[in-house]
This record gives C-alpha cells, sequence and structure tokens, in this order.
DNA sequence: TTATATGCAAACGCTTTGCATCACG
DNA sequence: CGTGATGCAAAGCGTTTGCATATAA
C-alpha cells in the first residue's frame, strides 16, 4: 500500500527517510481533491493514519516542491496554495477556481511569444509562470446542467 | 506639483479624497525604483513629505489596485510584491530580478494559446496571469560590461 | 549507533481590524 | 458640517525556528 502512493514511491527513490510523518502527509495530500495549503494538509492527517505536527508539515511541502512533485500556485486573492503534479517537465496548471482540482498543461508553444518579448523589451528571459483560471468540465456540468 | 504625479490625477479623476496621505502614498510609489512591498512604501514616505501610517499604505495599495494603477506580482520566492503600471488593458509583466524594475508586455497573442488548452482540457478559461522573470538590459550591461 | 526527522511552542513577518479622531469637500 | 479617511495598537494568519526528543537505517 506504501510505495503505490507515487509521493512515497518518489520519496524512497531519492533515498529520503520514510518516516512516519512522510507516510502520513503523503496520504494526506494523496486524499485531497483540489488545491490546498499546510492548513489543509494538517486536518486531513487528523482523519488518516496519524497525527503530523504543523513544521513537519511545511518541512514537507517544502522537501516535496523541491522534488518537483507538488508545486505552489499563487490564487488571484493572493493566497498561497499547493497542488500535487508529475515531476515532469516544464509545465503550467489550469486550476478550478470552482472545485480548486487542477489540471498540467505543458508548455503550449510559449517559447515563441517569450523569444518576442525578450526581442522587444531586451531582457534575457530566465524563467517564467503562467497561471490559468477557469472552471472544470464537472462544475460546468454540475452548474449548468440544464444548458450546454 | 501634485497633478503632474499619473497616481493623484487618477485619484482626482475617480473622484477621491486627495488626503495628505494618499498624496503621500503617491509621492512615496512614485520613488520606487523596481518593485516594491508595503514595507517599502512606508519606508519611503518617512523621508518624503510626509509620515504615513501601515494601515493606511495597506488600504492605499488596495485602492490602487481597484483603480489599476498598481499590481501585485508573485515574486518566484513567494513574497508579495507591487509595481505600478498603466490602467490598461490586459497585460502582464516582465520583472527584473536584479533590480526589481518591471515593464509591462501586452497580451502577446496568447489568445490561441488558452484557446488550446480550453479545447484540450475542457475547461472554461476565467482569468490567467503571466509573469516573466529575467535580467533587464541596464543590468546585463552592468553585470557583463566586457561581453556582449 | 548516529545522523536525521519530529514536535512543540515561541517567535516572526505581513496584513487586517476596531475604534476614536481628524479633515476633505 | 457630515461622511469618509487616518492612525494607532492589537489581533490574526500563515510560516519559520530553536531545541530536546524520537527514530529510521
Amino acid at each position: 500500500m506504501s510505495l503505490q502512493n507515487p509521493i512515497v514511491r518518489a520519496l524512497d527513490d531519492a533515498g529520503l527517510r520514510l518516516t512516519q510523518a512522510r507516510l502520513a502527509v503523503a496520504d494526506a495530500i494523496g486524499r485531497q481533491e483540489g488545491h490546498f495549503t499546510a492548513e489543509d494538509v494538517l486536518a486531513s492527517s487528523l482523519m488518516g493514519r496519524r497525527r503530523v505536527g504543523r513544521a513537519t508539515i511545511f518541512r514537507s511541502i517544502e522537501l516535496l516542491t523541491d522534488l518537483g512533485l507538488v508545486e505552489r500556485v499563487d490564487l488571484p486573492s493572493g493566497e498561497h496554495a499547493y497542488v500535487t503534479c508529475e515531476p515532469a517537465a516544464h509545465h503550467h496548471h489550469i486550476v478550478c477556481s470552482t472545485c480548486g482540482r487542477s489540471v498540467e498543461v505543458g508548455e503550449l508553444g510559449l517559447e515563441p511569444i517569450l523569444g518576442s518579448v525578450a526581442a522587444s523589451t531586451g531582457f534575457t528571459i530566465e524563467s517564467h509562470r503562467l497561471e490559468l483560471f477557469g472552471r472544470c468540465p464537472d462544475c460546468q456540468a454540475r452548474l449548468q446542467p440544464t444548458r450546454g
């Protein structure tokens, strides 16, 4: 049951200690539906296999962020939330503003745009972040069931 | 001297009270080089025409944000900063990671990309934010003066 | 066994709020 | 004048840190 969790798998692959706290955090994050905050993980851990301290939650999230398994998203409200993701190549997220679920969307041919910005501004571009917010198919269906 | 400040001008145009505190905030923001935090504005106001309370700084920044004269940027570090901008149509910012100066960059033909994301994910896209970080021409020249 | 991770609780930094006072229009 | 703005100080949050203890490997 443990190594089937992708987070646990990745921790193991990275040669990190598989502590009870980390297993519990992995479990708690896996149970999140959409984006989540540290507080959400804490609450989730309380209902799950083991209570984990706040400090450990933050330390674990940082660890998972470094491993690329979790990414921070800056919500339009200014809040910080996190989403799980594949530690794949550069990608972005589209986040449902209703339920919080997110989907990765790849690099999308942004390069030509970045190139033209670099050319017109004279900046060299080191990094970029594209965040998309909208309504996922489920929430569209659920909230407007009578009309396409 | 007052109405030449674009922030003061905009406040006046919006029919808002031109209080001493707001004039001082406008002055302090105008003196910022790159992105700035509320604390920066407070510090700047101390050296400027009048000391302004913290609460008023935050309230003023919120006001200017609503007017579109200031926008929040989420730095890669997770910090919140603000940049001034023209209250124009939808645009993005490219921020110098060395000096913090920012330049607006327009919409850049992002629409087709948004359209294809919507098509492939089934999401309806409500809003998006593209943040670019890099090095501005001045900082490039200053930090690598011997080589193009 | 030993380096590492954990938990607690206090400290922190940023931001907001309640409320009495002040001042723009 | 009257409404809306200000300043203060305290409260509120989310996050980090110091340190003694517990634990994975």
